[in-house]
DNA sequence: TAATTGTTTTGAATAATTCAAAACACCAGT
DNA sequence: ACTGGTGTTTTGAATTATTCAAAACAATTA
């Protein structure tokens, strides 16, 4: 009999959950996963994975489960101009967000400093800065150098297949 | 008889409208003289400040004014997290904003680069940047430090009364 | 296993914004 | 100065994202 090799989960739900005290639910763990899976989705977006798994769920336990995470610390909530509120995972480090113009994509951009706040302006005057939210905008890779051969029609498509994979 | 002093405004109104094409009206310059009176307002505060002197003005025709606006280039748009978008006419200079976590106010944060994009991150891989967009979040000069004497209570109202100045 | 307390569901309300069509007004050209 | 054409505003309604509240339910503690 082979030695039972323990299926090293990307996050421990459960231990992750119990450290900040919140009971370890199904449609927890569903969201989790939904994040880890999709990073930086859309409150619906989270919703249609979850459903997937846990059919019976409701939208509003989305917005509940997020919003604790959020208060835990354990979801990162980022609102970019123009889009519903995104969140995702990754909340130790201090990185930032491009969002790219044409497809709407995020993408992570590490931060140069590490710890908040990363930039200090020479004028902040008397305003304490405690964090620094940075977001790029522009073109992602995909969208600066499209296909030559794409046609305008295709491009659209795989814009709004972009925005279903982001 | 005294010479006719030309009363500087702040801003030419009907020079800026028509160098971009747009007619000149009154509600149109309305909105103008609220976002030089009150820069960051919010969709509803511009309405407030436009109603005082046309009464007969709608909340769409604020929408619609400046939607126009941000276009033309005249207005920007900012959208810091939680709050309802804002505009000001500060367009020019590639200027930031810090945001008060306590009362919301925003200030302006000049850009020390000055030109966008300002900040250049090392690790953008092939995303194409065109403007870093920077929000500071902490609190302001007036939050930071209340006087020693404030209540609880006073402290919040001027907190609203903070609001209702931005 | 029962009790407690936090969570989820269900249903509804709100805030911010956008859409569309008809009424209206600015301004170019006569 | 008047009038036509076009852009603007009004009026009315719809949509999207989010929040609120109470009842039903389920995870944990004892």
């Amino acid at each position: 009999m082979l030695p039972k090799i323990a299926q090293p989960d990307i996050v421990d739900v459960v231990a992750l959950l119990r450290e900040h005290g919140l009971k370890v639910t199904a449609p927890r763990r569903a969201v989790i996963a939904a994040l880890v899976a999709k990073p930086h989705a859309a409150v619906d977006e989270v919703f249609e994975l979850v459903r997937q798994t846990q059919p019976t769920t409701s939208l509003q336990a989305m917005y509940s489960i997020l919003g604790a995470y959020v208060v835990a610390g354990i979801v990162q909530r980022i609102e970019p101009a123009g889009s519903p509120a995104r969140y995702e995972m990754r909340t130790d480090d201090n990185h930032h967000h491009a969002v790219c113009e044409k497809c709407e994509r995020i993408f992570d951009i590490d931060c140069v400093v590490g710890a908040a706040p990363c930039l200090i302006p020479e004028n902040a005057g008397d305003f304490q800065i405690t964090r620094a939210e940075v977001i790029y905008w522009g073109l992602c890779a995909a969208c600066e150098a499209p296909s030559r051969h794409a046609t305008e029609a295709s491009q659209a498509f795989s814009a709004s297949e972009h925005k279903l994979l982001s």
